[in-house]
DNA sequence: GGGTTAAAGGTGG
DNA sequence: TTCCACCACCTTTAACCC
């Protein structure tokens, strides 16, 4: 048994072929490469690293999980077994139901679209072996180089030693959207509503095309490769079709590059092809999935998918188990969604591993200043933030907090960030990310191509009802940054961003501000101005010069002054305009004066007041100090848990089996 | 008990 | 000589909340 498996053949004298690495699997534009010299080259350029260690680390959890399937599945009796059959059995009467048969679906695939659009704007690149990135990751590899095992997500520095001629080309990505819209422009003449993947790949409904113009998908996929190369000056693609996404891609990559593939619509053709394929092929299944699929149960093919449908529905969860049978059926999604907004933004960098604490502190500065900048750019909002670090030791951890109002300021996701990184510490880190999630939907659609945000308040600001609302992303983005007193010690920062500062900003916050207290404060404060400690000071201060560090640009009467913090940020919002912005910053101090007159208007009680809704996000979260506390995680013998992706609980397994 | 949040991990481009 | 990215999606599990 398992001949095949090269994790299981521990030859001394060859220890690379146990090193699975991810560079010589089964995906397309590798044939003709000496896989064993590839192999050889990574092991040997990677064996005592710190991420080969951890790649052993990983391995060794994966073979325990594997053991852990094995085990229970040696448990399984033989009644067991027939009545999770009766589930597959009519599970698959279910998912036959669905099959349909009517549409034509194409896949297109752009053929190594970065280095093709390099060789494209660089001619003499032709011919050469080349690739798209730099010494320590490369996004694609041309055909040249791919003969020597350089390909995607392969480390500069190896995939130099495989071909030490390879040409590097930094990546360049205004570039590829601009040939990527070109060949969008194509797909969108046979389906309006083709859904773009990623930048070189799409999925095309062309049922109707075909049925119009009377033509096969087949020719229909000839013309479209045949117009982008045109349309694109030279790029070419390759093509899958076939009654749904899931085979569509699978035959694109198969007549890879600049090649097509047809797969009939007709169940038994559809049932013959799929039988036969390896699971790797199926896009979701990627190198750990395949590794448990075959090494516990035996699973190569699609086919065997079906055949061990009862394994599959005792060992894995019900959503696992359904994906797998549905693939073993040849079954893929025929719609067409629903336009799909993004879920979350994130920034991440890698760096040299430090424990430097003040180092960390202004990485991660840095990195909320870049996530900041995106989501003002998008228009977006959100409330949860989640850390991500990456150990010297390539360890992944990642923390996450749920904040009490929308916010994309880089001031409020700085705070928290630091926070939870400070919780990390002492560590040595390798990389710091930051992602937000939880937007806020409301504010979302509003257009985020505005000149600038000051411009987008003075717009909504017009109309009195959305200056009330407090979701609205105007009055968040300025509430957010007029928060609490701590911040704005950050504000002052933000700059030049100090360690000090920040560690006083983290201590302060947690001797004296609970969550509790700051959305009291927050329904304490009647209108925007008040509540607030520098504003406070200014008031004290009004007929003196201003601060050191503020510079009044613009005074009103009966007001206080607005002034610009360090020359660039709005002390009453904390919105952040250069000196240059002349006319954005009258238009905001002319918002700023606009509220006033409407507050006084209107008495202190309307306006800007905290309705219900911020009252009951404030209650939600009233009491969100630490819900857990974690094991400590310090002290080396971090935990983690094995039988977690796909794998059932234990005990359940049976409790089900009678269940069912 | 059902919904939400946090943490971890897999996948693909 | 150097020594493995960045981003976004999804699923699962456990803990917690109401």
């Amino acid at each position: 048994m398992d001949e095949g498996e090269s994790s299981s053949t521990n030859n001394p004298s060859r220890p690379w072929e146990s090193y699975n690495t991810v560079f010589t699997n089964a995906k397309a534009g590798m044939e003709g490469v000496d896989k064993e010299k590839v192999q050889r080259v990574v092991y040997e350029m990677s064996k005592g690293s710190k991420y080969f260690q951890n790649e052993e680390r990983k391995e060794a959890l994966m073979k325990q999980k594997i053991e852990h399937m094995r085990d229970r599945c040696a448990k399984l009796s033989s009644s067991d077994l027939s009545n999770y059959q009766k589930v597959v059995d009519r599970r698959i009467l279910e998912l036959e139901a669905t099959r349909d048969l009517s549409r034509v679906w194409l896949h297109v695939d752009m053929d190594a679209f970065y280095a093709a659009v390099e060789t494209l704007s660089n001619p003499s690149l032709k011919g050469k072996p080349m690739a798209v990135g730099g010494l320590s990751m490369i996004s694609t590899a041309n055909y040249e180089a791919r003969k020597f095992g350089v390909r995607a997500a392969m480390p500069g520095f190896i995939a130099r030693k495989l071909c030490p001629d390879l040409i590097f080309v930094p990546v360049d990505f205004p570039k590829y959207t601009h040939y990527s819209d070109l060949t969008r422009n194509v797909f969108k003449n046979y389906d309006p509503n083709f859904i773009a993947g990623s930048l070189d790949e799409a999925y095309l409904d062309i049922t109707e095309v075909c049925r119009e113009r009377g033509l096969s998908g087949g020719e229909i996929a000839e013309e479209l490769r045949s117009s982008v190369h045109s349309e694109t000056g030279g790029l070419t693609c390759s093509a899958g079709v076939a009654a749904n996404r899931l085979l569509a891609k699978v035959c694109s990559d198969i007549n890879k590059p600049n090649g097509q593939f047809v797969l009939q619509n007709d169940r038994s053709t559809v049932m013959t092809f799929i039988s036969s394929l390896p699971i790797r092929k199926i896009g979701g299944i990627g190198k750990v999935t395949e590794h448990i699929l075959k090494d516990a149960l035996e699973i190569k093919t699609c086919g065997d998918m079906v055949l061990k449908g009862s394994l599959l529905y005792a060992l894995f969860t019900q959503s696992s188990a359904d994906f797998f049978l549905s693939v073993g059926l040849g079954l893929g999604k025929t719609d067409t969604p629903e336009v799909r907004s993004r879920k979350s933004i994130s920034s991440e960098r890698t760096f040299a591993a430090t424990g430097d604490e003040r180092l960390l502190y202004s990485k991660l500065a840095e990195i909320a200043e870049m996530l900041s900048h995106d989501m003002k750019k998008e228009g977006l909002t959100a409330r949860t933030l989640t850390l991500k670090l990456k150990t010297a030791s390539f360890e992944i951890r990642s923390r996450a907090v749920s904040l009490q109002r929308y916010t994309c300021s880089s001031e409020d996701i700085l705070k928290h960030a630091t926070k939870l990184l400070k919780a990390e510490l002492p560590v040595s880190i390798r990389l710091i990310g930051l992602r937000m999630s939880q937007f806020n939907e409301e504010a979302r659609h509003s257009d985020p191509s505005q000149g600038t945000i000051t411009k987008f308040i003075v717009q909504k600001g017009s109309s009195r009802k959305n200056l009330d609302d407090n979701d609205s992303f105007d009055l968040d983005a300025s509430k957010n940054c007029l928060g609490n007193d701590e911040m704005l010690s950050l504000s002052y920062a933000s700059h030049e961003t100090s360690y000090d500062q920040l560690k006083d900003v983290v201590e302060y916050e947690e001797q004296s501000v609970t969550p509790e207290q700051e959305c009291k404060k927050e329904e304490e404060r009647p209108q925007v101005l008040e509540g607030d400690a520098l504003l406070r000071k200014h008031k004290e201060s009004k007929s003196e010069t201003s601060a050191q560090n503020t510079e009044a640009v613009s005074v009103f009467p009966q007001m206080e002054p607005l002034l610009w913090v360090n020359g660039y940020k709005c002390n009453l919002c904390g919105i952040e305009l250069p000196p240059s912005f002349v006319e954005e910053r009258q238009e905001h101090s002319d918002f700023h004066l606009a509220q006033r007159l409407q507050n006084e208007e209107s008495g202190p009680s309307s306006s800007t007041t905290p309705p219900s809704k911020r009252r009951i996000l404030g209650k939600e979260k009233a009491n969100s100090k630490p819900k857990k506390q974690k094991p400590n995680q310090k002290d080396g013998s971090k935990h983690i848990p094995i039988h977690t992706f796909f794998t059932k609980s234990n005990q359940n397994s049976n409790d089900e089996t009678q269940k069912k």
